[in-house]
DNA sequence: GCCTGTGGGTATACGGCGTACACTTGTCAA
DNA sequence: TTGACAAGTGTACGCCGTATACCCACAGGC
């Protein structure tokens, strides 16, 4: 009896299955070929069945950002501003690498989410606590951008996908034309001669985005040590 | 005679006519809703007409996007690489704020096009003319991520467009749930009292963006001198 | 003058999309 | 038993990008 009701009535929709659905499909299909068709099918439910649980696709695209932000780590407590906003940073960009589609969607939308909007406030109680002004803090977090919450889009496709010979014929190819490009052969591709050994340090993601994250933080660590003296 | 012929043979298509009209019709249309249908209709031929000159719809928007960077004034001669950078910079910023679109364009298109590519040499070129060793200079463009071609997406709408009243009654509002934000409400709104004066500074994007530009710059001068040393 | 490519514009059509609207059906309170 | 209501369905509309086949003016060779 119990048996046939399970197996009658399958388990019902609702708003975090279907954006579970979303979030995987994202995951490994990419965010351009998301469609609420696709979604449907991927729950065995007919397109219309999941207007019943969500407005529209927008309204769904805001969801799928909301289930990653939810993601990111708390601050943690009791640290200095610095490696409080740090750590947090690199948490949300770890969430972020997770569905990479999550960075585009949150740009593309217009209004933030409720939870996307918590998320920066509690940011920008991290500087307050260490001591920025109201003002400082405004401009920090307009500096910081996107990097609070862990992406800053890269512009080049990280050549490191391809196989190192053929991204060196390509930067070969056109040393003529990008000169300067042409230049980072060596540092970029990641063989790297360095006193005679060969290193294989190539482009780091990872340190990339540190790098940057750091060179924002120490300038703003001068700017509120200016401001309080 | 001439008049009947010019009459018939209307000036006929061409890549750069498309482009012209893709880009106005992304201008003030939003590039969300340009459709190769409406590109058509706008030069009084039939959609398929544009599939002669454009391989598809992204080569077209590759192509937006070059109309655009290719409104970036070239570098000034004889400065020094800080302000040779700034100036460049602000002037992409400058085609990027003609062309509202063309950011979300850039971001999202997979490999950059040959012209997006050369600005970049060249932009680099400015910093190893500026002393920059290979490796700073690669961390460097790394770091400047997309504001080296004038924009860093902003995280919030800018309240700047809603009557400051509303905004305020919105601020309110959120006061006891985004404590820290509702502490913006004197700065960013516009109104702010100073020394009793209420003066207007709100959020000035111009301003904003070169606060953040000016601190990366600030911080690779440190690193470059440190490098020198 | 005629033939024949050929390049540019056209007509039609396909499969996909988001979603409005009207419907059935299963559940439970009264 | 009834009847309201929520959940899921079926159909349809108007968009989209674009494959494919077509037409036709015109240039170059004969």
């Amino acid at each position: 009896m119990a048996a046939k009701i399970e197996q009658k009535t399958r388990e019902p929709l609702n708003r975090e299955r279907i954006l579970e659905a979303a979030v995987g499909l994202a995951d490994d299909g990419g965010v351009e070929s998301l469609s609420m068709r696709k979604i449907a099918h991927e729950l065995g439910v007919v397109p219309m069945a999941l207007y019943k649980h969500v407005a529209n696709k927008d309204e769904l695209l805001d969801g799928m950002v909301d289930v990653v932000v939810g993601e990111i780590d708390p601050p943690i407590e009791g640290g200095d501003w610095k490696t409080t906003m740090r750590e947090r940073i690199l948490s949300a960009r770890r969430a972020l690498l997770r569905h990479p589609w999550a960075s585009r969607v949150l740009e593309s939308r217009g209004e933030p989410t409720p939870t996307v909007i918590a998320y920066l406030d509690s940011m920008m109680g991290v500087f307050l606590a260490g001591g920025f002004s109201v003002d400082l803090m405004h401009h920090a977090m307009h500096a910081m951008g996107s990097r609070i919450l862990g992406f800053s889009q890269e512009l080049f496709d990280d050549t490191s996908s391809m196989p190192a010979e053929e991204a060196e014929a390509m930067f070969a190819q056109m040393a003529d034309v990008y000169p300067n490009i042409a230049k980072l052969l060596p540092v970029a591709i990641g063989t790297h001669d360095e006193g005679g050994a060969v290193v294989g340090t190539g482009c780091d993601d990872r340190f990339e985005f540190e790098f940057a994250l750091d060179l924002m933080l120490d300038g703003l660590e001068r700017l509120r040590e200016k401001e309080r003296a």
